[in-house]
DNA sequence: TCAACTGTTACGATGCGTAAATGTGC
DNA sequence: AGCACATTTACGCATCGTAACAGTTG
């Protein structure tokens, strides 16, 4: 029986598809691909895109990145050190640089949640302020 | 015994002072007044912008909006409500209108702490792999 | 053949950052 | 007289939204 949604390795899936698990609008992926954060598996005779289903998990961390306010440069020093770190073939040298370099984006991350729950706190702060106001006579 | 920090009706802060409190830059300030968010009480003669402690207070208000996503728009939108039934002269008519507004601003607040929170979960969740990834071989 | 999907191109908006050159206040 | 603080003007940038128009897929 095969899965409703698939995820085995070879199957493709065109932008929507894509746009729609990831929770990103078409515009913003193909943005991503121009900014050359992702590349698709190949493109259908017509030109469709077609990605991978390890390219969504990509777009997830992306769009995880999105979150924490990364900038496309950021996201790209972090992705590119990455690869280095998945790729078998890189040798121990730049193994070396991209752990390091993962490792300060993660400080970074935990400062980035820190804003983020901060912001949090401050944005809860006016939802209680309007309960209050528009409420009140 | 004077406070260290003034909040007293009639004192008047300058620019550096305000942004300092409310945690929002010096262009910022000014960009929130450029596009009429609020107006400086009076300026110095030689053109200093000198704001009032109930100004600091709106800015306050202004950078919960932002920290929601709130568009400058909506912020006006938003703070002519409020001005409207703070304003013991505004008719019954507005006010009714105005409470109404500031009711349908208090639901949207309410869905857009939903995605601040859903955006926090997200950015855990890279925070986490970044720990995973940059401690693993 | 039709409906739904996708492609490229390009202009626009938002929200400031960042000078640069100059003036003000204490 | 000096030094921190402020003013205006303006260009720039990141991150997409939003057409507009055409081609693709099944």
């Amino acid at each position: 029986m095969a899965p409703p949604v698939p995820s085995d390795p070879t199957t493709l899936l065109q932008i929507g598809e894509v746009a729609e698990r990831v929770g990103l609008s078409l515009r913003t992926v193909r943005y991503y691909e121009e900014q050359g954060l992702l590349t698709p598996e190949r493109r259908t005779t017509g030109g469709f895109r077609l990605f991978s289903v390890a390219q969504v998990d990509r777009l997830l961390v992306i769009k995880q990145m999105k979150s924490l306010g990364f900038t496309v440069q950021e996201m790209r020093a972090l992705l590119d050190a990455r690869d280095i770190l998945r790729d078998t073939g890189s040798g121990t040298e730049a193994r070396t640089a991209a752990r390091a370099e993962l490792a300060a984006y993660a400080t970074r991350a935990a400062e980035r949640l820190e804003q983020l729950r901060s912001k949090l706190r401050d944005a809860e702060g006016l939802a209680e302020r309007l309960r209050d106001e528009a409420g009140m006579a």
